[in-house]
DNA sequence: GTCAGCACTCTGTAGAGTGGAGTGCCAGAC
DNA sequence: GTCTGGCACTCCACTCTACAGAGTGCTGAC
């Protein structure tokens, strides 16, 4: 009598990649019907989809195949079947992959570049709005790191009761502060030298370049000041590794999910800005552009799907955006919309800086 | 035949404030054990509290009597009690109002305030990340405004592609900065002299002063890049009504609520800058410390509470704590922390700055 | 004014019954 | 070999009933 195994043996050798076409197509249909519906899908339902031209029997049968090769589950016996990690993963790299923006939604980006105006962390703020009402899924947007960028000024300015602050423009147009104590007779003009000073010391290096020490002058007084000021730079380029992050359309995560659990759980990663960058970071590591489910290694974010785009500006990459949502979030909305803005933001990026 | 009607007349005027000693007593033990259960509360549970000795059904006739007069409501009949908004106002206005924080809670924040370092901003998103963890409500602290600081820097500095980065430090030392777009043939001498002339015709005024005209020099090319200057200064003298909010903890509002679609709205809502802002600016403007339930009138957080608390530095007002929980949020708590970390925040920023 | 006792009400849960959606399997048709 | 209609079966979701438990309001006595 011929075993369950047996049987497995028989079909096609799972080294998966091909599923014969009626396969991908009732497979491409469960998943579709399912991100629509979020309802298990029976055999019933897949009849009528393009390519599936056999009846709910023969269908079964083959709902059946695909769930010996892990494409689907049952929720329990005499259910419909619902996709799992590895049937979505085919549908995004074989099937349904990339969509494209519905009219609507392209005239929405546009609108949203013709208007958009301000500095550039603004303008990602508001971009991870806009992604979030696009797709429905939260939005995070990683602004670009400041890391290799030159530093282009390098100013003092007293504030009054001893303190100063040392403000640094970048080459890229971003601006960093550091707010030093100062000693007690430091007029504006100790401040001025100084300043110009610190200018020398660090103009055209980066942040992170910076050395500790600056040649001396003649003045004790403008060299206490300046050895603040490098302290201080020295500060600034330390704490660079931490690039900005906007998260928008949090409350989206409320609405995919029924389970107030998962909901707190997933909201409390996306407070942690350095759990998300590094989590985007890896992904895009890996090579990926979605990570479904466990691929990403995040236990709160199981039931989790995640599109990275990068951003990049003349070739070089200048920041990442992400999309998180359910894994029966809408995989060729997302990517279409990730895409779509992702460049348009580059071109605008390249633009302003 | 008495109707109902009757006896409210019958029993004290409507005109509350006090309610005898036991009845207080009753009320002030059923919001304490609601917040701490959040299950209705029966008269059995009620007499072992203090200042309540006598049986359950003396408290089950008082209990009756604050339902009368719109303190407590029973979900159903024959179920125990829950207060309303007027009793949680009574509650907080008469009875255990204010708390003090557990020894725990003084340690974190002595700790914290002994380790932070860093900017005013960063300061602030830490703190709201703070308020979460000692209160499980979700913080939000509002930045100082900087509407009135005055001008105490201008620079102009080019970033090459005839963009030139306006930036501008307040005597607050808040730093501000605008890209603008500069004709071709400008140089660095030239972009010093207009950052010069814009300083000199800046300086001492706040952003929102400043002329939008600014004195003709002999160089056509000088004063084409200072009037570029003075209309970046007006718009970042417009930008500057949004003052800077951060939000921490939002996950815990999937923690106060089971149901999703309350956290969902309520994160909606979270997600507005300026409706929070201008939110906690209403509830300071009329006075009060807590808004509880309707009093605030953001429908969808009509199940929310609010505490406010201004930060003050050197008597002026510079920022606001909120701290947003569900109605039955552990009110002596949330008035401790937000006491507390208001006051030693108000210190910081008053020595920093 | 307070209290013990009692009848009453309502919820939450467990168990039984039922309809429906869906499956797996099989024998027969193409 | 592949596909199909038919059929028996499974399990969920829903409804209904019964019942224990928590809590109330009322009443008559102190």
């Amino acid at each position: 009598m011929p075993t369950v195994d047996d049987r497995r043996a028989d079909s096609a050798p799972p080294g998966d990649a091909d599923l014969d076409t009626r396969k991908a197509a009732i497979l491409n249909a469960v998943v579709t019907e399912y991100i629509a519906s979020a309802q298990p899908v029976g055999s019933q339902h897949v009849v009528d989809a393009p390519g599936v031209s056999v009846s709910s029997a023969t269908v079964r049968s083959d709902m059946a195949a695909l769930e010996r090769d892990g494409y689907l589950v049952q929720p329990h016996t005499s259910a419909g079947r619902i996709p799992t990690d590895k049937g979505y993963r085919f549908f995004v790299d074989h099937l349904g992959g990339t969509g494209s923006l519905d009219p609507g939604g392209r005239q929405q980006v546009r609108q949203f570049f013709d208007h958009a105006h301000g500095e550039i962390e603004q303008m990602l703020e508001r971009t991870s709005g806009l992604l979030a009402d696009l797709t429905d899924c939260t939005a995070m947007v990683v602004g670009p790191s400041h890391e290799s960028a030159a530093v282009r000024s390098v100013q003092l300015v007293g504030l009054g009761h001893r303190m100063a602050l040392v403000v640094v423009v970048l080459a890229d147009g971003a601006v960093r502060k550091q707010t030093v104590e100062v000693p007690d007779d430091v007029d504006e003009a100790v401040l001025s030298e100084a300043g110009g000073r610190l200018a020398a010391h660090t103009l055209g290096a980066t942040l992170a370049q910076a050395g500790h020490t600056a040649a001396p002058s003649g003045n004790p007084t403008v060299d206490a000041v300046v050895s603040c000021g490098v302290a201080a730079l020295h500060t600034l380029g330390g704490n660079d590794s931490g690039d900005q992050l906007f998260v928008g359309g949090s409350s989206r995560m409320a609405a995919a999910f029924d389970a107030v659990d998962t909901v707190r759980s997933v909201l409390t990663i996306l407070e942690q800005q350095l759990v998300v960058v590094s989590l985007l970071r890896d992904i895009l590591d890996t090579g990926l552009t979605v990570a479904i489910g466990a691929e990403h290694g995040v236990e709160p974010l199981a039931s989790c799907a995640i599109v990275v785009m990068p951003i990049s500006v003349d070739g070089l990459e200048a920041g990442t955006i992400g999309l998180l949502g359910p894994t029966r979030m809408n995989y060729p909305l997302a990517l279409a919309a990730a895409q779509v803005v992702g460049d348009r933001l580059g071109e605008r990026l390249g633009g302003a800086g």
